[in-house]
DNA sequence: GCCGTTTTCGGCCCGACTGTTTTCAGTCG
């Protein structure tokens, strides 16, 4: 698919015209058009051959062209004409904050400026003094926007937010002084990485209670605390800021704090259009406020079902919402059981007893034992024997177990040629079979995605995990065609993994959606180590949410017959 | 550049803060 390539030059031609002063609205236009290919599920190509690409909402005529003209000719003279004598460090100076694309236009032009050494420079040499509309203030402003550009580049996981999040409400759901407080922006939405943390609170005494949220424990530094807003870093490096309002406008603040942006603009073109206004004060219909105490005020009023916070990206949810046709997300309760977890006998560090208890106190009724197979040396990976006896244990343990029953599992590997660590024979003795690539992660992407066809072709193969093989901000995934996964899946009854490990988190939101579509069922599985990292589920779920999954899309919802009868019906060819 | 129960032109989300150009542009969320 070349709709990520689609995406990004689309991407840049907006931001370089951001840059040259361009008409703001067709450099909206752009960022538009990129990220709604970015989102797609349909590959632009197939789209683009039966001239279809003009009914995607955001793509008209020109953009239509634009993209066809480069999958055909793989270029697009737009883009070269646009970039031209630009380079990409002038472009990059504009998220340092502080500096938007006037004030870097023209440093360009007084100054000659392109990258972030010529400005530090400039700044050093005192050049920056005396230029139009730059005072003392602004030089320090930019000066600071340098140091928070150069510490705060990354997006933290989820997996690192949302627990201190957990503890953060924990902690200020004591004082009485909050009505009501919970996270908004992009962690409320479980987008895989967040910024910030943005909590909102409701109260009285706002300058009370930011004073306690700024001298909660973990704090390093304190960079604000008013009577509205409190923000601070943590020990983990991340930042929190807390908004307090007033009662009346809580459900308004969150709807507006929660975001995306792209979903608020587009709601408040609705609105528009509707004779309303919504602020993060409440809606009105002239002066006068028709809602804003609960969220919900907010979508009845605009005449929409009320929008889960995972589907808050714009992307087809609010038209959704208007003709009620929003999915009944997947919640946290539908699960049953997780199909991928590591014991000691491979490289886990928790004891079957271990995994079971917790297993319960989760509500679970049954739990996969998975540990890894031989030729995984480096994870202690089972022999065929250890394997028998592994499997002895846990029907043993099955008998004295009240409630959940563990399943026989192995994470097996998918060697080079696409053949299995384990023979049928001895795959057929366990409930669950997981396979996956741990090596071989250079292969060509045809050599890769025959690999992986070949092993979902195995009528043993429940399960692919990990299916691209990414790891957030460290590792792209293996080069394969994650479609010609999803279509020998669909073909097969082969389940796609949500592999909810924090910096894996893969199958990601988008592909999530594009396996439902292809008609591909999912397990989120957790791929735990030791059972503290069973929590983890929580953020599949949510990445479940936000690829619009609802409880029969997902195997771990099904009852233990059920997800018996599934694992069975492919053995016994479909 | 896109779009249309104000439809082929003329719009295109809202509010706050900051600093500087003393009336508002630039930036941000």
């Amino acid at each position: 698919m070349k709709n990520h390539e689609v995406a990004l030059l689309f991407g840049k031609i907006a931001d370089v015209l951001e840059l040259k002063g361009e008409n703001t609205f067709r450099i909206n236009s752009y960022r538009k058009a990129a990220r709604v290919i970015e989102d797609l599920t349909e590959d632009i190509e197939a789209l683009a051959k039966e001239d279809k690409l003009t009914t995607i909402p955001g793509i008209g005529k020109g953009t239509a062209d634009k993209v066809v003209e480069y999958i055909t000719t793989g270029k697009m003279s737009k883009y070269e004409e646009v970039t031209k004598g630009v380079s990409e460090e002038t472009v990059e100076l504009m998220q340092i904050p502080g500096l938007g694309p006037k004030t870097v236009a023209m440093l360009h032009k007084e100054l000659g400026i392109v990258n972030l050494n010529d400005i530090e420079n400039a700044i050093q040499e005192g050049k920056l003094k005396g230029l139009y509309g730059i005072g003392e203030k602004k030089i320090e402003n930019i000066i600071k926007g340098i140091g928070l550009y150069k510490t705060s580049q990354q997006r933290i996981s989820i997996g690192v937010a949302y627990p201190v999040v957990v503890r953060i409400l924990e902690r200020l759901k004591k004082n009485p002084k909050i009505k009501e407080i919970q996270a908004a922006g992009s962690l409320r939405r479980m987008k895989e990485t967040v910024g910030d943390i943005d909590i909102l609170a409701a109260g009285k005494d706002g300058a009370d209670i930011i004073k306690s949220f700024v001298s909660i424990p973990g704090v390093t530094q304190v960079l604000a605390s008013g009577s509205t807003k409190g923000s601070v870093r943590l020990e983990e490096g991340v930042q929190v800021d807390l908004r307090v309002v007033d009662e009346d406008e809580y459900g308004a603040a969150l709807q507006y704090f929660t975001g995306s942006k792209e979903h608020n603009v587009h709601l408040r073109e609705l609105a528009k259009k509707k004779g309303l206004k919504i602020s993060e004060y409440g809606i009105f219909e002239g002066d006068k406020k028709i809602g804003g105490k609960n969220e919900s005020d907010i979508y009845k009023q605009l005449g929409m079902d009320w929008i889960p916070p995972e589907l808050r990206e714009n992307r087809g949810e609010i038209e959704a919402a208007i003709i009620k046709k929003l999915p009944k997300l997947i919640e946290y309760s539908d699960i049953k059981g997780d199909l991928h977890n590591h014991s000691s006998w491979s490289d886990g560090n928790s004891t079957f007893e271990e995994i079971a208890e917790h297993a319960v106190r989760r509500g679970y009724k049954y739990l996969a034992i998975s540990d890894h197979s031989k030729s995984l040396h480096v994870a202690n990976g089972l022999t065929d024997d250890r394997l028998l006896k592994e499997i002895e244990e846990i029907d043993k343990l099955n008998i004295k177990l009240k409630g959940l029953t563990l399943l026989k599992a192995s994470e097996v590997d998918i060697k080079t040629d696409g053949s299995l660590d384990f023979s049928d024979k001895m795959l057929q003795k366990l409930d669950v079979v997981i396979a996956s690539i741990h090596s071989g992660f250079k292969q060509d992407k045809k050599k890769m995605t025959q690999r992986m066809i070949t092993a979902i072709r195995n009528p043993y193969v429940n399960i692919i995990a990990h299916p691209t093989g990414r790891l957030i901000s460290k590792r792209v995934g293996y080069d394969v065609d994650i479609e010609k996964v999803m279509e020998a899946c669909a073909e097969t009854g082969t389940a796609l993994e949500i592999n909810c490990y924090y910096d894996r988190l893969d199958l990601n939101d988008v592909y999530c959606k594009k396996a439902k579509e292809m008609g591909v069922k999912i397990a989120i599985c957790t791929d735990s180590h030791h059972v503290d990292q069973m929590w983890m589920m929580e953020l599949g779920v949510g990445i479940a949410r936000r690829g619009w999954l609802e409880p029969q899309d997902v195997i771990n919802t099904y009852s233990l017959d059920k997800l018996k009868t599934f694992c069975r019906k492919k053995r016994q060819g479909g």
